[in-house]
DNA sequence: CGTCTTTTTGAATACTGTCAATTTAAGTGG
DNA sequence: CCACTTAAATTGACAGTATTCAAAAAGACG
């Protein structure tokens, strides 16, 4: 059995720069991270972000918005491939997604690294530093992007002057550990089919509520992303993939997908998650 | 992800008794809970206990433990295979373990459920309701067991007087993010031999934390629940525990496990994650 | 003492992983 | 602009690990 041996597992994984199109890097993900980040110091208010509905503020009423307003923060632009934070380093700062998609990922002994999660527009990352005032995984963009970069120790002080806010901030990251409970049914209890259909569905219903079309859209993460955040190989993504093709639930052409057949697709997951 | 109905497909996951029937209440873990608690209303001041140096207070200076003492709860007494809350119950309390082991687990469609979690005193389960203002598990204690019940809005207010104190609590729910970030890594990139090597050594730290055997000790959950829990069958956990015996690594008798070589075990499951 | 559950073990099967080859898309540089 | 190089994705063949089905042994409990 392999208990020790079993090691080369795969060739070399440089990261990649991530999309089908990105002119814009050929740098390796690898750029040091600016945590005092100037860049852009643009004021920015989340009363009148677009984004308000689904980010920070979502479930605040008036007068707590007002001081929401009072957050200092600056927007950072992140090129494709380049990460916020790694893994280990001090944490200061949460993220908000503005713009583009990013990928939280934890590093194994070998080199690899396991993908945690995938964010987008409107969703908060590095709230798993808190815990031991180190952040806990890496976040790299998948493609051109912006964040707002919230600095933790502001944001508690503002915290502290409003009970409503302070929950807001206990509500998001318990929704982080009810977020992972169905990553962890999945990866515990479904098969390729269901974790690829259980995959497709949520990313569906999360740019669904981004104004995006819920059928068709373009994947911004490689098959071996995705294989790897659902634990299984790239090949067998692909497999998957030309499997939902055949069956008629999918039309797949690299990374643009179009359901075809929604119900069947949500019956393949639905089996095993309630 | 969320869902309604379930389909057939081609397998038959036929329903199972819900779970591994303790014997000690032949109540199937569905005794109706009791959030507004009367039972065991003794007054307990997290100060004096001797779980402080683990539990809730952990981390806390002489100061925020007075204020803390002001935390009013009561203590409850749960018989084995009952229920403390159930997953969608309204979210009220959170709870610390003070005696005995729980399960915490999520019900699939089909109506088998996954363990998520098991919980030894000092623990505190029950975070994750707090994004919904429902109980996102079901904690049910695998041995007659005792819990602090803390209402999470007594908390909050008492957070609220102590940025300290509820910087505690951050904490606390970001460490529950970090737990299952390495979970879902066990789930996503290990083998079997991986994930019982390292949930056997987990076990044996959190053991010696609390005082007792970190080499040999009594395991209070069934084949049935440490397979749900690292995503593998029953089964396959039997033979996994048979194969390590063969290697020299563990001493197995049904429960009772003698670690023997625990540098072999660690590199077992260290080969993977760092 | 009989019944029910848990655990172990065997044999066969199924699924996913591994290895390898090919195709397609895209970036690089002459 | 085209030839060259590199990466992503697809697909086939085969291997290996975990699951399924089945049966038996060992406890636990009334």
């Amino acid at each position: 059995m392999s208990a020790t041996a079993s090691m080369p597992r795969e060739r070399v994984f440089r990261l990649v720069p991530a999309t089908t199109a990105p002119k814009a890097a050929t740098k390796t993900a690898t750029t040091a991270p600016v945590e005092t980040s100037p860049v852009a110091p643009l004021k920015t208010s989340c009363s009148s972000c677009h984004l308000r509905e689904i980010c920070l503020p979502c479930g605040l009423a008036g007068n707590d918005i007002e001081r929401l307003d009072g957050l200092k923060f600056a927007r950072r632009r992140i090129a494709a491939g380049q990460a916020i934070y790694h893994e280990g380093e001090a944490f200061h700062f949460i993220y908000a997604v503005r713009m583009g998609t990013f990928k939280s990922s934890l590093v194994l002994a070998d080199g690899r690294d396991q993908v945690s999660g995938f964010h987008m527009a409107g969703e908060l990352m590095g709230l798993d530093g808190v815990a031991h005032g180190k952040h806990a995984s890496t976040a790299v963009a998948l493609e051109d992007a912006e964040v707002c970069a919230i600095p933790y120790s502001h944001l508690n002080e503002l915290a502290a002057t409003s009970s409503n806010l302070q929950h807001i901030v206990s509500r998001l990251m318990s929704r982080e550990i009810v977020r992972e409970h169905s990553l962890m049914l999945l990866l515990g209890s479904m098969n390729a089919e269901e974790r690829l259909a259980a995959f497709l569905l949520n990313l569906s219903q999360r740019l669904k509520a981004r104004g995006y079309s819920p059928t068709e859209f373009h994947l911004r993460m490689s098959r071996q992303e995705i294989g790897s955040y659902l634990g299984m190989k790239l090949e067998t993504v692909s497999r998957t993939f030309s499997a939902f093709q055949q069956q008629g639930l999918l039309e797949v052409d690299k990374r643009h997908i179009r359901i075809v057949d929604v119900p069947a697709m949500t019956r393949a997951f639905e089996l095993r998650v309630h």
